[in-house]
DNA sequence: CCTAAGGACTGATGTCGATCAGCCCAGCAT
DNA sequence: ATGCTGGGCTGATCGACATCAGTCCTTAGG
């Protein structure tokens, strides 16, 4: 039997993988290897030679500017890829920090593109799988150009909810988060003490509680409306690609 | 001969396309087709059975807001795919509008996916092209969130030129924009009125003008330098895919 | 010829969120 | 037991940018 790993059940949304597809899947997987939260395992400017994939854990990629602020661009959970875009551009534009400890898989550049070569099928999956993180980064880029402070916090709780309910990390009732404020600030493009603020106040409006690493929906439909929240682009449609 | 468009150049500079592929490309070259200015190609939610490259003119892609407000996320110039994420995805998380009357050619969903399969190396290419567009909605992501107005709009006009120097349609002298403040606005998450201030702002610091459709760099290096813009991201790298 | 409309531009006023300057608590190390 | 550190939390102040309310100019249309 072949393994089922969460990035096979991600794949495996978009084109229904054959056993030839998933053997060279399985090959992929080299050395595991774990790192400890907070030391980064990817600094901007590095090139690269290597990308993972996170088998556990949490992480996030986020660009420094010179004056010492930081943009966190994206999270990522299990099944996830580390870095890929560093392997394809050669360099790497941005740091990767473990938000916790996380366990991942390397996945060397040459073996990728190998794999890439002799099943086209994979390469259009991977390709499908980074246009769906990217559609994530532009929603993102709409709540920080667009939203205010409120919103964005919603909106953003919201979508983190539906991407580990999507590995079975959780639910509409709410999920384990090991972020710190100071982690939604970086995201969010706000300073921490907003953060606290903004939290204290959908809090009291007795929409959503962030404590003690767990974020709970208490008025799930009412979240929804007030972050316009569309749960349609994150929606699994079968495969498409038989 | 093969043909030497726009695209072909593009992603020339990662694989170096041999005979076949450069034909599969060609034979994806469907209708040549037109659209005025203004008026919108793809509403956001619909769905979609075709994806086009851009041939002549700019476009923009957007999201819109229940409230009106609207992002732009990206700029379309040519050589630029249209829509090639809402083919993956199966529906447009987004609109496109044509900043100019453009000219694009079309290609349909089911030859796209049909020519990964034949030519592995292309959806590696094509891949390879998508994860450079993303790493520039990632650089905007952290202008929106982290740099001021002017810093923001110094950085997009250079990286702007960039692009454009790189389909041969700009130098670090200037480039011909046909943009008005609204788009700069919708793209940079700012109200107009404050990009014009903006403007006026860097016009009178000696180092941009954007006048009469018309982007003139009038200190190109202290404006890298203001901006903090790092053209290592935009680099041209020969190809590494033999 | 006159009007309408889009785009550039400006001053006055208002507000959201940053910044500054702190407190409190839990866990950990000396 | 006593600091120290990291994370959560709070009030006061300040500033960047939005909003409002216009003017001016050019082009297009009746």
């Amino acid at each position: 039997m072949i393994e089922n790993t969460p990035l096979v059940r991600k794949l495996g949304a978009f084109v229904a993988l054959l056993d030839p597809e998933l053997s060279v899947l399985a090959s992929l997987h080299k050395r595991r290897r774990t790192f400890v939260a907070g030391r980064d395992l990817v600094h901007q400017g590095q090139s690269d030679q290597a990308a993972y994939i996170l088998a556990s854990g949490w992480a996030c990629s986020y660009k420094l500017l010179e004056d010492g602020q930081r943009q966190i661009v994206d999270f990522q959970i299990p099944g996830d890829f580390l870095g890929l875009r560093s392997v394809l551009l050669h360099v790497s534009d941005h740091s990767i920090e473990p938000v916790t400890d996380i366990e991942v898989t390397e996945v060397l550049a040459a073996d990728l593109l190998k794999a890439f070569a002799q099943t086209p099928r994979l390469a259009t999956a991977v390709l499908w799988a980074a246009s769906r993180d990217e559609a994530m980064v532009v929603e993102h880029l709409v709540g920080v150009g667009r939203r205010d402070a409120a919103e964005r916090m919603a909106h953003f709780l919201l979508e983190l909810g539906g991407r580990l309910a999507w590995v079975g990390l959780g639910n509409t009732d709410g999920y384990a988060c090991p972020l710190t404020q100071y982690h939604l600030a970086d995201a969010l493009g706000l300073s921490a003490v907003h953060v606290n603020r903004v939290l204290r106040q959908l809090r009291e409006a007795g929409m959503v509680t962030f404590r003690d690493g767990f974020v709970a929906f208490d008025d799930y439909d009412q979240l929804i409306k007030f972050a316009q929240f569309d749960p349609s682009y994150m929606d699994q449609k079968g495969p498409f690609l038989p």
